[in-house]
DNA sequence: CTTCATGCAAACGATTTGCATGAAA
DNA sequence: TTTCATGCAAATCGTTTGCATGAAG
């Protein structure tokens, strides 16, 4: 997957896509895009602010969370909510759909298929009358790394208190 | 299922609990976790709050969130962040685990079991080396009532724009 | 009497919003 | 020239925190 070629195919829905719904296609929205699809996936709005300052690009926040939610509507990006008061978010063009198995220590994140996960869907819709759009399932536990160490260490530098997500595990 | 016995149960643990970790056995602390016990689940920090003030019962927002924490920790309660901004708790004690199903209209949650998620859960575990400790499931749709009416219609007078979770699905 | 939990109000932090400016069409 | 997106700073809102008071032990 070569990324240069996954960008220019983004950008040109992304264009499609502001053209048909007559939005104006501005620097800063092809800006946004770029920066998420070259980056380590998963960034928060945060990640993809810094990551244009640091390139001495000058947007503001307002702009990128409006950029984001943008792509979400286009489906040109994932949002994922992995813990509280933080979303990520994931490109979505040019990647099938997985599911998540997170480090509860470390916060590593693995992608992964399984099958099952949509006949349960497609199940429980039936059972239960309900017309399925879209699921989430999040794994939570410890990386084969974390376990050797104590699962109490201090985490990794960028993170704090409040990254580990309070809910579910 | 009995609710008043449920409830005796899940008290006698709560003060099993805090007599064996030497906190202090409150009126509060107990009349959180008997509200939680009684209401229909799913009840977010500020519902409980009300709920007991409702019935006149002076106690402060603070006391609700940290008692909340406190079942968590003690396994007395789920927290589940099925939408940004709002954590909501379940009672854990006295039912067995599940996950949920949501409509993306009218919020109505739905409780499932499947036994194909813990053999995935298992499998992932082996395969990436996690040692898996728990996992969210959440599934999006449109119940078979919201799907007759128009999906866009307003949702219903206790919600607004911000309960609808932007991620997922 | 000595903690420690409570209540209040202020602080927090990610996200949103209002409004004036400036760029896209 | 006419929108409409941007940037900034202020507002929002669930949740957390600091500190004085009061109750549990």
């Amino acid at each position: 997957m070569n990324t240069d070629a996954l960008v220019r195919q983004a950008r040109q829905l992304f264009d499609d896509y502001l053209k048909a719904h007559r939005l104006r296609r501005t620097p800063e929205r092809f800006a946004v895009l770029e920066t998420l699809y070259r980056t380590n996936n998963h960034a928060d709005a945060e990640e993809i602010y810094r990551q244009l300052r640091r390139r001495r690009y000058a947007i503001s926040r307002a702009t990128v969370y409006n950029t984001l939610d943008l792509l979400v509507k286009c489906e040109l990006a994932v949002r994922h909510q992995f813990e509280p008061h933080l979303a990520r978010y994931e490109r979505a063009y040019g990647s099938r759909q997985h599911d998540h198995l997170i480090c509860l220590n470390c916060r590593q994140v693995v992608e992964f298929c399984d099958p099952r996960i949509h006949a349960i869907s497609t199940r429980m819709g039936e059972l239960f009358g309900y017309r399925i759009s879209g699921h989430s399932l999040i794994l939570y536990g410890y990386c084969s790394n974390c376990q050797s160490q104590n699962h109490h260490a201090k985490p990794s530098a960028k993170s704090s208190v409040n990254d580990l997500p309070k809910s579910a595990p």
